[in-house]
DNA sequence: CCTCTGCAAAGAGGA
């Protein structure tokens, strides 16, 4: 038999389980795989294949929860030592020697010329200088000499010329029977090719490299039979050799253990006595000592193999556990990220009617058909055309390609890419293989720098400096510094004049021995702040890292300091940072940067915490670290940058937005909390608050000054207090600085993430500004929670500011226009802190939008309709006044551009509507964060997964592809919160 | 829902 099934009970070695077309069935489990039966569960799911009832010996399979997908790398580290790939799981990796990360650079560039070698047949020398260009970065952070490297390249990789066929490069691909995924160097005619640049063995590949390709081919099997081919390149020579057989029931099994150890469920004891023998070379060494004597887990050091490096010292048991909780936290959001991706990757197999849907919801994109293709820099930039719609995908976005026409039942091949350009009916995408025609567009969200926060808070068990000392204390106990000697403090030609408070923030900061916050509401002044901490550290030849979590807020500094005079590096790769400090970039300071690197001179490096987290990055030594919207970064986040300073400042507002967090679990192990917000409460006397505001005039201040601030902001002067517009009253207008205009009109679908209406009223404002009142379109943002609303509204309106609130942290405009949305399930302005973050944008005037009535709601944004009742700033207007502005739209439109003179198209407004049947109630009921279940009207075969019965009227399916009687979901989700079977985290929308 | 971004394999030794 062969098959997915789900566990119904569990007696000794026996396993009832039912099958997909609801047989049950029992399987009897026998040596090897009876070491798996402790960890069996009761509706997990397995895949299953054996030749009779019973699973032994290597005639079978088993694959425990094969919906959840272990890369084929750790796969085979499990296979070699599966201490080691929990070693590498918990992030205990020490960076490797010098030498061999030299190599490592060697290897990946000669990927990069094979890969397009084979995907767009050119020449080695002529991709030699472009892939090194490509990777200048990191050679420069590694302290690689370029020269050399191209030398090996120009010796080694020539032979690489013979290659005369070309093929698809980097396939990456899923197998959801096995639970595997990877990526391959390439396929040309029917082989699977994987480039070594290890020294050539004699007749077949080395033991790994057999591993490996025996595992790719394993998974490719369904789908086709390939021949796997590991081609060897060393030392100017080529050679090609072809694997060995091997029992692959072995690699399913260390496959299931990578499992459960990513799973949290097991942690593979360390090896002694005979067993130990594989430690001797074992690169992981160190780790694996670390994590035994740092958490005391599997001590046992009379037996211990590794005596010969282990110091045995006894770590501190408290931060040992708290990195244990932090490392589960990780873990936790890491495997809900894994299951989102997860459900988002089934468009590649599961039926059209749920790629259809996750497209309508603006989840996926399917294209028509393709513009053009052409070949920039090595790499296919291709452009498509698609069915106009409005979806969340934005420029920047990393995304997964699915064919259209070539899907498998178990089997998915995806290409890797980034969007270029986005329009409402045209998208450009980067990739390395040529696309087909047809493509299905998924966003990739496996981006949760997992191993690197696991790295920090690793580090952070041994280091034993004051400051980390002090916040691992504040994990017990509130601590009570002694109060610092600031009074004294002076500056040095400071660049600006500052007020009571900002002038005490500096010099506490300046005079602090360990840490500083400096909690800075909007507007209060906080980036001046910044610069000028930078500019006094500078003068005091200080080394110092600034770091904040998003680009946007890292090149915010960036231009205050460009624009201030005050030389900086800005770390990262040039395409995620604003062109305007690409001359501030390491690229084109790679000298300065190697300096400050690698002796101890003075200078101030930007970057996101995320980029400076990067073990490359491990050696540096700053006096001091600066964080940026500190509040913003889980706490991890922020020990990756303060591990690398002696003394950190943190500024930033713990009543803006938080990290945003997915997994329950998580947050349960509070990751949602910042090191900020957890600091302020537990640390005394080291924080202050900036309470003289620079932005907003009173009315706009009043709302969130009383509601996040208890009203300690005050205006910095009278002013700002009244400052506003000149003349500005317009038919929707009024002559307060602070609007709040309800669409009266219940017809409105309360689950779309995007409204017409309301972008309607926001073309008509716009229009008003700029054509009536003669306003500047810079002084103008727009701003929404939803990234569907921004697709639309800068589809309506090019080249004016609009952006998500959470984008829009840390900027100001003249004037705010806010589209609300209003939406009733989704909690967006139900977090207190975004909505804050949105009503404090503005500095003379604010014009809130919102649908339907919302007096009634028990929503924050209910108390801002009363306060702004209260206030005489309600402006009603009813859905005929907007439904006919929709005639008006293109003329609106049109003036408001020859206004600017700028010529723009005419749309069709109709494009812009979503139907309501597209997204209706009755269809839709249960969401998995973004994705909902579909409700059909099954098809008389279609059995509950539940109760094992057959649907005769309306069923439920989960996106791992499950049937459920509605009844039976619902009732199962009143005490869990997971569909039983794929665990896919499951909600009940309200009403 | 909102944000961040690369991903996975790259490498040594060696049957």
């Amino acid at each position: 038999m062969e098959g997915q099934l789900i566990v119904q009970k569990l007696s000794g070695n026996i396993i009832d389980c039912m099958t997909k077309d609801n047989k049950m069935i029992a399987i009897q489990i026998e040596t090897p795989w009876d070491q798996l039966l402790k960890f069996i569960e009761k509706y997990m799911l397995l895949y299953v294949k054996t030749d009779e009832a019973n699973i032994v010996g290597n005639t079978g399979l088993l694959v425990l929860d094969p919906h959840h997908l272990i890369s084929v790398t750790s796969v085979v580290s499990a296979l070699v030592c599966p201490r080691k790939n929990y070693v590498n799981f918990m992030g205990a990796e020490d960076l490797p020697e010098k030498a061999n990360l030299k190599r490592m650079m060697e290897g990946n560039l000669m990927h990069d010329i094979f890969s397009e070698k084979i995907s767009i047949g050119c020449e080695v020398s002529e991709s030699i200088p472009r892939v090194l260009d490509k990777m200048k970065h990191e050679l420069i952070s590694l302290d690689i000499n370029p020269q050399e490297v191209k030398e090996y390249l120009s010796h080694d990789a020539k032979v690489l010329d013979g290659l005369s066929q070309t093929g698809q490069t980097e396939i990456d691909n899923q197998n959801w029977k096995l639970g595997l995924h990877g990526k391959f160097d390439g396929i040309i005619g029917d082989s699977i090719i994987e480039l070594k640049t290890s020294k050539i063995p004699e007749s077949t590949p080395w033991p790994d490299h057999n591993l490996q390709m025996i595992t790719y081919m394993e998974m490719m099997r369904d789908r086709e039979d390939f021949q796997g081919k590991v081609l060897y390149v060393n030392n100017g020579n080529m050679g090609l050799k072809f694997p060995t057989k091997y029992d692959f029931s072995n690699l399913i099994i260390a496959r299931n253990y990578a499992y459960l150890v990513q799973s949290g469920k097991y942690v593979p004891k360390i090896l002694r006595g005979n067993e130990a023998k594989p430690c001797k070379n074992c690169f992981q060494k160190a780790g694996c000592i670390y994590l035994c004597a740092g958490l005391g887990t599997q001590r046992d050091c009379n037996k211990c193999s590794h005596e010969i490096l282990c110091d045995k010292v006894e770590y501190d048991k408290t931060s040992s556990s708290i990195y244990l909780k932090m490392v589960e936290a990780i873990t936790g959001e890491q495997l809900e990220q894994i299951k989102l991706q997860g459900a988002f990757s089934k468009v590649g197999f599961v039926d059209n009617k749920y790629r259809d849907y996750l497209s309508k919801q603006g989840n996926a994109l399917i294209t028509k058909k393709k513009v053009y293709e052409d070949i920039v820099n090595g790499e296919y930039v291709t452009k498509f055309e698609y069915d106009t719609g409005i979806s969340r995908f934005r420029k920047g976005d990393f995304i997964r390609i699915y064919p259209l026409k070539d899907t498998h039942n178990t089997i998915t091949i995806f290409h890797s890419g980034i969007i270029t350009k986005i329009s409402k009916d045209f998208i450009e995408v980067v990739t390395r293989n040529s696309l087909p025609q047809s493509v299905t567009i998924i966003q990739s969200v496996t981006v949760f720098q997992a191993t690197n926060s696991k790295r920090a808070v690793y580090r952070t068990i041994t280091d034993d400096s004051t400051i980390i000392s002090i916040i691992k204390s504040t994990l017990h106990d509130k601590q009570d510094l002694p109060k610092l000697n600031y009074e004294s403090v002076s500056m040095t030609n400071p660049l600006k004049q500052y007020n009571r408070i900002q002038y005490q923030a500096l010099q506490m900061a300046l005079s602090t021995p360990d840490l500083f916050l400096i909690q800075g509401p909007a507007g209060t002044g906080k980036t001046s702040l910044i610069i000028e901490l930078l500019n006094q550290l500078l003068l005091q030849n200080k080394k110092i890292l600034c770091s904040a979590y998003t680009n946007m807020a890292v090149d915010n500094v960036a231009k205050n300091l460009k624009s201030a005079n005050i030389p900086f590096i800005r770390l990262g790769n040039e395409y995620s940072m604003d062109p305007i400090i690409h001359d501030h970039s390491v690229m084109s300071k790679s000298d300065e940067f190697k300096d400050i690197m690698n002796y101890n001179n003075p200078g101030i490096i930007l970057s996101t915490t995320s980029t400076i987290s990067k073990s490359q990055y491990d050696d540096i030594w700053f006096d001091y670290v600066l964080l940026d919207e500190a509040a913003q970064m889980t706490e991890p986040d922020a020990l990756k940058a303060i591990l690398l300073g002696e003394k950190a400042i943190l500024v930033g507002d713990h009543a803006q937005l938080q990290p945003i967090i997915l997994s329950d679990k998580a947050k349960s192990l509070n990751l949602h909390i910042s090191l900020f917000e957890r600091l302020q409460k537990a640390l005394h006397g080291r924080f202050i608050l900036l309470t003289h505001q620079y932005r907003m005039n009173d009315e706009i201040l009043k709302f969130p000054n009383e509601k996040f601030y208890r009203g300690e902001l005050k205006a910095a002067s009278d002013k700002i207090a009244n400052h506003q517009l000149d003349h500005f009253e317009g038919e929707l207008i009024s002559n307060s600085p602070y609007d709040l205009i309800v669409i009266n009109d219940d017809s409105l679908d309360p689950t779309s993430q995007v409204n017409f209406a309301e972008s309607r009223l926001v073309i008509k404002l716009v229009h008003d500004l700029i054509v009536n009142l003669g306003v500047d379109k810079t002084d103008i943002g727009i701003i929404t929670p939803f990234r569907a609303q921004v697709a639309q509204l800068r589809a309506l309106l090019p080249s004016f500011l609009i952006d998500t609130v959470d984008r829009f942290q840390g900027s100001e405009k003249e004037i705010i226009i806010f589209s609300t949305i209003t939406p009733l399930q989704v909690p967006i302005l139900t977090d207190e802190r975004r909505l804050n973050v949105a009503l404090t944008r503005a500095r003379k005037k604010l014009v809130v939008i919102t649908s339907n009535p919302v007096a009634d709601r028990k929503h924050l944004i209910s108390s801002l309709y009363k306060d702004a009742l209260k206030r005489n700033h309600v402006i009603v207007i009813d859905s005929t006044y907007v439904s006919n502005l929709t005639q008006d739209l293109n003329k609106l439109r049109m003036s408001i551009f020859q206004k600017l003179t700028m010529k723009i198209d005419a749309i069709n407004p109709d494009d812009f509507i979503i139907e309501p049947s597209m997204i209706s109630k009755s269809e839709f009921l249960i969401y998995y964060n973004s994705i909902l279940l579909l409700r059909t009207d099954t098809d008389s075969d279609v059995k509950c997964s539940i109760c094992r019965q057959q649907i005769t009227d309306e069923g439920i399916m989960c996106g791992c592809g499950y049937f459920y009687h509605y009844d039976h979901l619902i009732d199962w989700l009143r005490n869990n919160n997971t569909c039983p079977v794929c665990k896919h985290k499951l909600s009940i929308v309200e009403g």
